[in-house]
DNA sequence: TTGAAAGCGCTACCAG
DNA sequence: CTGGTAGCGCTTTCAA
């Protein structure tokens, strides 16, 4: 077999074709304007050679890229997994492709990212903060990049952002709690600089206020969390003289860890978590969840984006959506 | 505020430094040869102006792009979503960044998203394949496209191929109910179009077949699952003159439609799933699996493409990993 | 150390 | 209907 590691190009397509590189380019996109009998020809000659037009050089001449880029925290957790899903769906409907990075959380690789898709001109930008400066961005969007942020709020500048109602989702989860009867109620959630987290942890701190009932600081625990952290907050959360009946998580990640710390230490507490999961059915105890439209996120970020990009001008858009109670069992244990 | 919508390019930064196009092509690509005090002034013109470097010119001109192409069925998936992630980091470490796309188990889409990637001269492909021909790669592999199959062997050509050793594994887990004393197990997978599933229904036979163990026909059903399809599937294994009472689950799908079905019905079988998951531990019963090496399959396959782009001519080759048993109580029910 | 010119593969614009 | 020419923003090559 020969090996011809040069790419055709329409000049050697016109060449074999015996017409001018303009009339491929022509049949190439569809255009109007050439006689049958001549497409028929450029796109023999197209089979021929194994043509494919070259989208670079193409983009370069046109300005547009067809691409947006997605910056995310971890392509590899299903939440962004499913946002990304959502995203790409209206990308793909609106033609184009997309670049997705992960940031693991750390501003340098985010904002790395971020200009290297910006470098290669994407249309727009999607990003899941990592840093709380977004300034970088400035120049890029002057220069008609358009942004949006989901999930949490871009830092220092002004940008479409779409965010789940955090605040008040988990004040309905603690209000869930309240209404089963619970008074002493634990909230276990990450570090309090991260976005999410702190208004989670304010929405806690709403619904006990508006039942009157006061919160003892060791029934909170904010920090990175792992399984010690948690068998140790679990610890302090009953093992004072005001021992909690309740559990409020500020996460997936500490709805699974607190799970299995209680499972482990024979503990039955109410647990109310933050964001669904798979098979939160079928974990024992089933789990009551406060659930985010994660797709809904994806999906409303990449439309806005599409409409900026399709010319929209208006200031900048802050979208929350709402969340959901879904009822399984461990929200519903009396205490 | 003044809205610029042209971007600076290295003429207009040249223009302001005073200096040749070239001069500034240097500084920004750290070439040697400008002398400090020029570099500092071309420095000076690229932050006043807010200028970035177009990557898609600079590739058309040398013809790499620095980026590879993941076609998958669905990144939604925490399979495929992790698998993502792998060859992002591989990717990374090369300096390369991921454009993504999912084809919805749809031959067409497969074919119009790497085809999309070619078009944009993606240095490389990594390709889950939902087709089973992909002769249309041909030419774009002749033109010098890399292109490497994960998950599931290519259709019609030869590449390099990274597998799990779905076979062995499936054979291992049903051995492993064997070896609790059962001897009529149920199989529950997906079509047996899909390679995957068919290896894994192979190493169910293969297994029983060890054992000396007939397979009645009633016990195994393979096609799309959904909730219906498994409760009836497990009324035919368990309804008949010969129950099963033992259950090997072919995929992630139909372990936890099959847990959610016995949690229902109250019927209580042995089980082992091929494919770990979240939680897996948390469920009731805990979920014994066949666990694959999903990041690893990633890995291993970004890690063969990058050694193909620096220059690998080898003959294609074909990696299969190993899976691995891990016990968590519902495979060691007795019978 | 610096610069001018050619050209990557394509599309836009204007001629015929 | 068809073709030629200019040029997108950059790198490459060669000359100064």
């Amino acid at each position: 077999m020969t090996v011809n590691r040069v790419r055709p190009t329409m000049k050697d397509v016109a060449g074999r074709a015996g017409v001018a590189l303009k009339t491929v380019s022509r049949v190439v996109n569809g255009e109007p304007g050439v006689r049958p009998q001549v497409a028929e020809r450029v796109n023999s000659a197209i089979a021929e050679l194994g043509y494919r037009r070259n989208d670079g050089a193409r983009l370069l001449r046109t300005g547009q890229t067809a691409s947006v880029g997605l910056v995310l925290e971890d392509i590899g957790d299903p939440f962004y997994s499913t946002l990304s899903r959502a995203v790409e769906d209206v990308a793909h409907q609106h033609d184009s492709l997309l670049l997705t990075g992960s940031s693991d959380e750390d501003p340098e690789r985010e904002r790395e990212l971020t200009l290297a898709f910006c470098a290669r001109r994407v249309d727009g930008l999607i990003i899941i903060p990592a840093s709380e400066n977004h300034a970088y961005l400035l120049p890029e969007m002057a220069a008609g990049i358009a942004a949006v942020f989901v999930d949490r709020p871009p830092g220092l500048i002004e940008a479409d952002t779409v965010l789940s109602d955090n605040r008040r989702g988990a004040q309905d989860g603690v209000a869930h709690l309240l209404g089963a009867g619970h008074r002493r109620i634990g909230y276990l959630g990450d570090a309090p600089q991260i976005y999410t987290a702190a208004r989670r942890h304010e929405g806690y701190v709403d619904a006990m206020a508006a039942a009157g009932q006061p919160v003892d600081p060791s029934w909170v625990t904010m920090t990175p969390l792992d399984r010690e952290t948690v068998a140790r907050a679990l610890a302090r959360m009953t093992g004072g003289p005001a021992p909690v009946t309740a559990l409020f998580c500020g996460n997936n990640r500490a709805t699974a860890l607190a799970l299995r710390e209680l499972s482990a230490s024979g503990l039955r507490l109410a647990l109310v978590g933050f964001d669904d999961f798979e098979l939160a059915d079928l974990v024992t105890p089933a789990t009551t969840v406060i659930a985010q439209d994660t797709a809904g996120l994806g999906r409303i970020a990449a439309e806005l984006l599409f409409q900026r990009l399709a010319g929209d001008q208006d200031p900048a858009r802050l979208i929350e959506l709402p969340t959901r109670l879904i009822v399984r069992g461990s929200g519903e244990i009396a205490p």
